[in-house]
RNA sequence: UCCGGCGUAGCUCAAUUGGCAGAGCGGGUGGCUGUUAACCACUAGGUUGUAGGUUCGAGUCCUACCGCCGGAGCCA
């Protein structure tokens, strides 16, 4: 009874006799020989089946294999150049668990909506794996990141009374007779966390019902949000960049073949590392204006006008002291330029637009219940947020990162909807 | 919501600007002892998104509708 292993450990067991369990990805044949190609979730190998190594049986059964048939099969795994693992299984004999009905995904090409009407079966193909392991990357490091920095988790809820900013874009559901909204971030919860533990993060999904169609765009998509008792937006810049910077390591260090895999140029994260670029939301739209003319200092940049910024440089780009006009109601104002507020944005490389938003948080009483007012938001839902302003108030910082708009720039996707298991868009909600 | 593009075989696409609906892949049958999206031969496969219109004749032109794509706005 030879040994079951996994494909990715295979090199362990070189000169033994094993048996891998998987799926049938391509056959190739050549006259007494067949060449099946295995993977089993971790890796693929190529499996080499000899007319006269096995019994007549086996061969006559091995031609009835199609594409994602799953099978078990047991031989010698041995060394070789030809292939791209290193690794070759020499076959003696094959266990048929169940053979498939035609796939519908071939080897060639395919559509982009017919593909993500198999999203559960386009899953099993080569690049979406290798995307899928790099977003476990991300998330794993991003836990790991955190954890070492003295960061509880400590999660944010998913159902929410009221709108942080606004409900024309929120999903709204019916809560027992009541209206409730799915939340579209979790950082005012993380802000009383916060006082509670110090430092924290939430980690979960997140709800837009903005009916954008861009490359950028989910319904649902998700996000990590730190959130820290004493830390100004200095603070909160240098988390961020070093956060970031701990991802894009992480990954090009421990799925490097998977970036290979994908045609990544890793040349272009190597570098990414602290300090990243900071400059001033004044200075960002002068060098805005002077590409686009219609921009007007003032305004918030749209996503061509975050790529003349982060063209300018090769690592992501800091910008602060945005307007606080355009700027959420929570963010607390520069003392210095009280039209500016004390928030931040990172824009990715290449294009990948805004990864990170973030600001120091207002944390005077007064002042924040005056926000309130002007924004017209329900003043009764928003008491415990307020409260966090009267026991004990103390400056204090966070952003959130969406982690699929930094899987797609770290793989080099084209589409966010490609970096998430099973997207969820303004015309999609299936499978 | 606005702007633009596209709907032809299971899939990806072609069809000479209005004149016999085709190819590759996938499926099926057969062949080949080292294939790398293998290759070779044969084979089955169609209400050209829907409805109407123009015409001797419409995949092709016109009108409406439906679906999809990605860009704007907004955002991560």
């Amino acid at each position: 009874m030879a040994q079951t292993v996994t494909i990715s450990e295979i090199s362990k067991y070189n000169g033994q006799e094993v048996t891998i369990q998987g799926w049938l990805y391509n056959m190739r044949s050549s006259g007494k020989l067949r060449f099946l190609l295995v993977r089993d979730g971790s890796a693929t190998i190529q499996c080499v089946v000899f007319k006269n190594d096995v019994s007549e049986e086996i061969f006559t059964n091995v031609d009835k294999l199609t594409q994602e048939s799953s099978l078990r099969v047991t031989g010698k795994v041995a060394e070789d150049k030809r292939s791209p693992l290193g690794y070759e299984l020499q076959v003696r004999d094959v266990d048929i668990v169940q053979i498939a009905e035609e796939y519908p995904i071939s080897l060639k090409e395919h559509g982009v909506d017919f593909l993500m009407d198999h999203r559960h079966l386009w899953l099993r193909s080569r690049l979406q794996h290798a995307v899928m392991l790099v977003r476990h990357e991300v998330i794993r490091a991003a836990r790991e990141f955190f954890d070492n920095r003295g960061f509880v988790l400590v999660d944010s809820p998913i159902f929410t009374p009221n709108a942080a900013e606004g409900t024309t874009t929120l999903f709204g559901t019916d809560y027992f007779g009541s209206k409730a909204y799915l939340t579209q971030s979790g950082q005012l919860y993380a802000e009383a966390s916060a006082m509670a533990f110090g430092k924290v993060y939430c980690f979960g999904p997140t709800f837009r019902a903005e009916k954008s169609k861009t490359r950028r765009h989910l319904t649902e998509f998700w996000m990590i949000e730190p959130e820290a008792a004493y830390y100004d937006l200095n603070d909160d810049m240098k988390l961020a960049e070093d956060f970031v910077s701990h991802l894009v390591q992480s990954v090009v260090k421990n799925r490097r073949r998977e970036l290979e895999t994908l045609e990544r140029d890793i040349s272009k994260l190597e570098h990414i590392k602290p300090p990243f670029p900071r400059i001033h939301y004044n200075e960002a739209a002068e060098m805005v204006k002077k590409e686009n003319p219609e921009f007007k200092v003032g305004d918030d940049f749209g996503g061509a006008d975050e790529t003349i910024v982060s063209e300018k440089f090769d690592k992501p780009v800091i910008i602060h002291h945005y307007p606080a006009a355009i700027k959420a109601f929570y963010m607390k104002r520069d003392p210095q330029e009280p039209q500016s507020a004390l928030a931040m944005d990172i824009i990715a490389p290449e294009g990948y637009g805004e990864i990170i938003g973030g600001s120091q948080r207002e944390d005077d009483y007064d002042t924040l219940l005056q926000r309130i007012k002007e924004h017209n938001l329900p003043e009764a839902d928003f008491k415990w947020y307020l409260d966090l302003r009267k026991y004990g108030s103390v400056p204090h910082s966070g952003f959130g990162l969406g982690i699929e708009r930094t899987v797609g720039w770290i793989c080099g996707t084209k589409h966010v909807r490609e970096t998430i298991p099973y997207p969820r868009l303004m015309q999609r909600i299936y499978p």
